[in-house]
DNA sequence: ATATTGTCTATCAAAATTATAGACTAATCA
DNA sequence: TGATTAGTCTATAATTTTGATAGACAATAT
């Protein structure tokens, strides 16, 4: 029932980044030494959220990684689906990640993973980058 | 954010026990074909469920599994907590599986993962096998 | 030029997940 | 009693995911 580093860090990441915005860009390094991060793991999550357009990058002295989106445009939950994919216990019971999986055929479980889904999609699109600084 | 198939195929596995209780003992092979279910893969399971104390077992024709704590007393959290330990998002916002990582130093986010932790545990310490039935 | 910082590609180790194999034990019942 | 049925136990294996590491390269600033 849990969310793997990826996604953690990521919003690790970005809070950081939103916290930290008026010095410009932000050296990888910092982050990773702020949180205790492996800075080359740190790295290839930051391909991701450039990929996405979340972040926008700067090579070489006084470079590094700023927001591109404002902070209060950025839900957790879009954050999660991108690094960890489905927000419901089990990807039957997922919108966007659905799958057929044996517990289909119980439809008391499925309704209450879809209550959980439903609950936990609340709480996450709700929330932005901004709410967390 | 997912359940594995150890909490999924015990969660049906107990369904189909409680639902057919009057059957008495019920072949682990029953429950496989009515799930499309790898035989060998639900007998570890049951092995578990067994030292857990849910269910008795006798060998032989006629044999099989059968409950030995009703239904209406075994919740959908002791089970997945059993099988896949957390309910929370992430360990550290876990009460019975609590262990460091970097997200503690985000309070808010530590927040949200914990509001999202209670009402996880509320729906699913609530809710029991006899009400999947 | 040189130091700084990110990029890209490959690779890897460990763990978790999802099984499969097969010999063994216990119970039933004909 | 012996054939059949059904669970037990131990080992191992395939695949995927997770969490990283390595190093050559490219861009920028001073």
């Amino acid at each position: 029932m849990k969310l793997t580093t990826k996604s953690e860090y990521s919003l690790l990441a970005l809070t950081y980044l939103a916290r930290h915005q008026k010095r410009g860009y932000i050296r990888m390094e910092d982050i990773a030494d702020q949180y205790g991060i492996s800075k080359k793991y740190l790295e290839q999550i930051f391909i991701s959220l450039k990929q996405a357009r979340y972040i926008t990058t700067k090579t070489g002295a006084g470079g590094g990684y700023k927001l591109t989106i404002p902070a209060d445009q950025i839900s957790l939950a879009e954050i999660i689906r991108l690094m960890d994919g489905a927000l419901a216990p089990t990807v039957a019971a997922s919108k966007y990640f659905f799958e057929h999986t044996p517990l289909e055929k119980e439809e008391k479980i499925m309704q209450v993973f879809k209550e959980i889904r439903d609950y936990i999609s609340g709480k996450v699109e709700g929330m932005k980058i901004s709410d967390l600084v």
